[in-house]
DNA sequence: TTCATTTACTTCAGACTTGAAGTAGTTTGC
DNA sequence: GCAAACTACTTCAAGTCTGAAGTAAATGAA
């Protein structure tokens, strides 16, 4: 099964792109996240995991139980706990037992928790803006449609 | 300055656009490195950063000084050390004092080194070809030259 | 009913990450 | 030639992350 490098086969080009792919991925993942993570300490003395957890708090009135950001953020559970005890330290989130599940704490954005994600996502979305200039709305809207399938093929076929 | 939402500006698009494909791009990047993360510990106990450091050695025979690894893999100093204690105490890589300069550490693969980097190379290539299976060669490229110019834009726009 | 299983959460160990501080060697300016 | 500045590396504290183990509550099957 000779594969001459000068004749590239199909499968060869689909190898190398996707795995160029996945280098240039990294590498404006972990420029984007400095950039975020750095202007969040500065500006908000707060973190992206902190941030992230908020934002999802955000989109609940009522709050979510532990398990749901777990599930939300696609992170650890184990992991949501020392995240939540520094937010509820800082007066940002409350924790209550429900009624309904004896193991389950529901989990809910102050009104000071309220009032700091407001400006947290306000600014993170003019960073954003300004941190993928580079693109406009129709460029990104077309990676977005391949991320798109990407992501459907990557949650059906997971680990 | 009115904003009817039911005519957005093209700066409206922008925003929206480019807020979606960075939340589509944090999820692709947790995907897939939680693939190749458990796939890695669970066919060569290594991790990812162990896995970056070994792949940055291989570029150059002679090896690397601990500040080039660090500026390679655009992490902090203090990051690499503990690592490449690990690779050396598995016997992966050596370190050695540099004549030229007093204060430097030349770190290399070692013969075993270089072996468990070239399966896991080969392995990992597959993993991404099977994960980014979605995008074909043109795609893939598409993309690649975008991100390129986002690269452009965020190395020289630091922080 | 009761015992096994599942689910919710916490805790822990091990690894990684940044940023700051400390040590030691090198280079530069005067 | 020597002090100041810089560079290479290590160490540390605080936080994040996974995966595994442990506790407690709810569910389900015999």
């Amino acid at each position: 099964m000779p594969r001459p490098t000068a004749n590239p086969t199909h499968t060869d080009r689909d190898a190398t792109q996707r795995m160029r792919f996945w280098l240039r991925h990294m590498k404006v993942s972990r420029l984007i996240e400095n950039a975020l993570r750095s202007r969040l300490k500065a500006e908000f003395a707060t973190t992206l995991p902190r941030f992230d957890v908020m934002t999802a708090l955000g989109k609940y009135d009522e709050g979510l139980i532990m398990s749901a950001i777990s599930s939300e953020l696609k992170t650890a559970a184990g992991n949501v706990t020392p995240i939540v005890d520094r937010l509820e330290k800082d007066g940002l989130v409350t924790r209550h037992k429900t009624p309904e599940d004896g193991r389950a704490t529901r989990v809910a954005l102050t009104p000071a928790g309220r009032d700091a994600l407001a400006l947290q996502s306000a600014a993170v979305q003019d960073w954003i803006y300004d941190l993928a200039a580079p693109l406009d709305a129709d460029q990104a809207a077309m990676i977005n449609d391949l991320f798109d399938g990407l992501l459907t093929h990557l949650q059906t076929a997971p680990d």
